[in-house]
DNA sequence: TATTGTTATACTCTATAACTATA
DNA sequence: TATAGTTATAGAGTATAACAATA
């Protein structure tokens, strides 16, 4: 792939750190398009399968997704046609409906999972002793940011 | 916000360095819709002004937003009626049309950086030490994904 | 023959506003 | 009155196929 991403700002400290970042962004977000592409979801749909570890109202969809709740209706009729979810009537609140995993959909989740979730390969190449490491400066980076 | 990323795998060694990159996408994915929104640009537009650092044959700039010729038709057709990019032929090859940013183009692009080029806020807190060391790491992960 | 950019078509996403049924 | 989900509408992205101009 011929890919390349935006330069600029790779000489401060911070910004060399920060050019990296963006470089892993560029392959995770690629990697997330070509899984979804593979298994036949528009993008949105496969955000909303990730997003469906466990059954979810409609509106927290929506608030997951960042859209708003129309956006949800065409998006869950599409993956209903396709038998991946269903609608469930809430019990406690009768204007709420539960979008739930068909057993097909948490296949399908898990196809995506494999495809999406796992660590990029460069991240096999380090000792423990290193993961470790990372794992405490970037625990340090994301923790300022304000947690969402 | 109320928005969270997918939990699972978090227990592996690499698998938690996994989850907190994938934190960070999440913060730089939500910063990058904010400012498009904000630019009042399409995501996709968006991710276009970013790539025309300098001047890109239309059917370089599809490589690089992974998508059709055809799509980027209809892209530039409206960045170019909001005044921020004009088509400028080729002449070397004449098939070629560059699409090159206008002054306004230039404006819009730096203000975009402004929101989303920006080292995220919590590498401000780290050391330069720790900042040679998070470098360091990163890029042996960076480099042994296939570069692209 | 192959490539560049365009057009036409069809499907999906997305925001907004208006509607319903609940609460 | 406010919230959950739907419908209607309009603008935009995306893939595919077909086309003209150029290489």
């Amino acid at each position: 792939m011929s890919r390349t991403t935006i330069p600029e700002q790779a000489e401060a400290p911070a910004g060399e750190v920060w050019a990296l970042l963006r470089t892993l962004f560029g392959q995770q977000r690629r990697r997330f398009l070509s899984a979804a592409s593979e298994l036949d979801l528009h993008p949105a749909q496969a955000g909303a399968m990730l997003q469906l570890a466990s059954s979810l109202p409609m509106h927290r969809l929506a608030t997951l997704l960042g859209c708003d709740n129309s956006n949800v209706t065409g998006l869950v009729d599409r993956l209903e046609a396709r038998g991946f979810v269903s609608r469930e009537p809430g019990v406690e609140d009768r204007r709420v409906k539960h979008v739930v995993l068909t057993d097909a959909g948490r296949q399908m989740r898990a196809e995506l999972l494999v495809r999406v979730g796992a660590p990029a390969d460069g991240l096999n190449g380090l000792t423990n002793a290193e993961l470790g490491q990372l794992r405490d400066l970037l625990r340090r980076v994301v923790g300022a940011d304000s947690g969402d």
